[in-house]
DNA sequence: AGTCACCTGATT
DNA sequence: AATCAGGTGACT
C-alpha cells in the first residue's frame, strides 16, 4: 500500500467531493474483500479522516468504514463505476450517481464496517500519528527501550508511530545515519531524538509530493517528485557519500541503505 | 524475529 | 520458472 503519505493524499481527494449523496448501492466481487458492507445503504458520508494507513468514512449515524489500501489499492470518486474494468473490487453507488471504487490489482484491499464504539479497540494497538503532539522523541525513545527488534523492524511495525511503511522508514533512517539492522533498543536517546525529527520531515515531503498522486484510477501512481536516496537504488551511488547502496532481507522485505553512512 | 499467507502483475 | 512488489495478521 500506500504509506501514510499516498494514504493522506487520497483522504485529502476525498474530501474535496463533499458533499456527499446517499448512498444507494454497493458491490463486491469477492467475499474478503468487504465486510458489512451493505449496512451503509441509506447513509451518507459526513466525514473522512485516517488514522494510520486506515481510511475512515464516517457515516451518518455514527458508523464508520474503514478501508485499508494495502499495497495496491486506490481509493476514487467516479461518476459511474465500471464494472468491466478487472481493478474493481468494490464499490459504493450514491444517489447522485457517483461511486466510490476501491481499484485494487493485488485484491489485498480491504473495507469493513464498524460502530462507533469499536473504533478504539480496533485502532488499539496502533501507535500516535507523527505529526500529533503524542508523537514526542521521549514517546520513541521509551517505545524503542521496550522492544527487541531491529530498528527497521520497528519502525514499519505500526506500534512505536503509525503510517511508516517500507520505502519511508528506510529512507528515514538513511537521514539519521542509523543502520537498519540496529537493535532499536541500543541506539542513544540523542539518535532517537534524530531519528523522531526525520520521519516528520520525510513524512511531510512525501505528503507534499504525494498530492499528485493518485491521479491513475486504475491503481497509485508514485510520488513524482519525493527526493528518494536508497530505496530500490541497490548498487547505485549514496547520494551523500557515493557508496554504492546496499539492499539486504530484513522480515521477508527488501531494506535498502548506505553501508558507509549509516553504521 | 522469521516465515507464510493473502493476491496479481511486472520483471529477470 | 522464479523473484519481487509501498502491508499486515497468523502462525512458529
Amino acid at each position: 500500500m500506500p504509506e501514510l503519505p499516498e494514504v493522506e493524499s487520497v483522504v485529502l481527494r476525498l474530501r474535496q467531493t463533499a458533499p456527499w449523496a446517499k448512498i444507494v448501492a454497493c458491490g463486491q466481487f469477492r467475499s474478503t474483500t468487504a465486510r458489512g458492507l451493505k449496512r451503509a445503504l441509506g447513509h451518507t458520508v459526513d466525514a473522512v479522516d485516517r488514522r494510520g494507513k486506515n481510511i475512515l468514512l464516517r457515516l451518518s449515524g455514527g458508523a464508520f468504514l474503514r478501508i485499508h489500501l494495502k499495497m495496491t489499492g486506490g481509493l476514487n470518486v467516479i461518476p459511474g463505476v465500471n464494472l468491466r474494468q478487472s481493478t474493481v473490487r468494490a464499490w459504493l453507488t450514491l444517489e447522485d450517481g457517483r461511486a466510490i471504487v476501491l481499484n485494487d490489482p493485488r485484491a489485498l484491499g480491504r473495507i469493513s464496517f464498524h460502530h462507533a464504539r469499536e473504533e478504539r479497540s480496533l485502532f488499539a494497538r496502533l501507535g500516535p500519528e507523527p505529526f500529533s503532539e503524542a508523537f514526542t522523541p521521549e514517546h520513541l525513545i521509551a517505545a524503542a527501550r521496550r522492544t527487541a527488534k531491529p530498528v527497521k523492524i520497528f519502525l514499519m511495525d505500526q506500534r512505536a508511530v503509525a503510517g511508516l511503511g517500507n520505502i519511508y522508514a528506510a529512507e528515514a533512517l538513511f537521514h539519521a545515519r542509523i543502520h537498519p539492522a540496529a537493535p532499536a533498543r541500543q541506539l542513544s536517546a540523542k539518535k532517537l531524538a534524530v531519528l523522531h525529527r526525520v520521519i516528520r520531515d520525510v513524512l511531510e515531503l512525501a505528503l507534499r509530493s504525494a498530492s499528485v498522486a493518485y491521479e491513475d484510477p486504475g491503481g497509485f501512481a508514485e510520488a513524482e517528485d519525493f527526493p528518494v536516496a536508497v530505496y530500490g537504488r541497490e548498487g547505485e551511488p549514496c547520494p551523500r557519500c557515493a557508496a554504492r547502496v546496499r539492499r539486504i532481507a530484513q522480515g521477508g522485505r527488501s531494506t535498502y541503505y548506505c553501508p558507509k553512512c549509516q553504521k
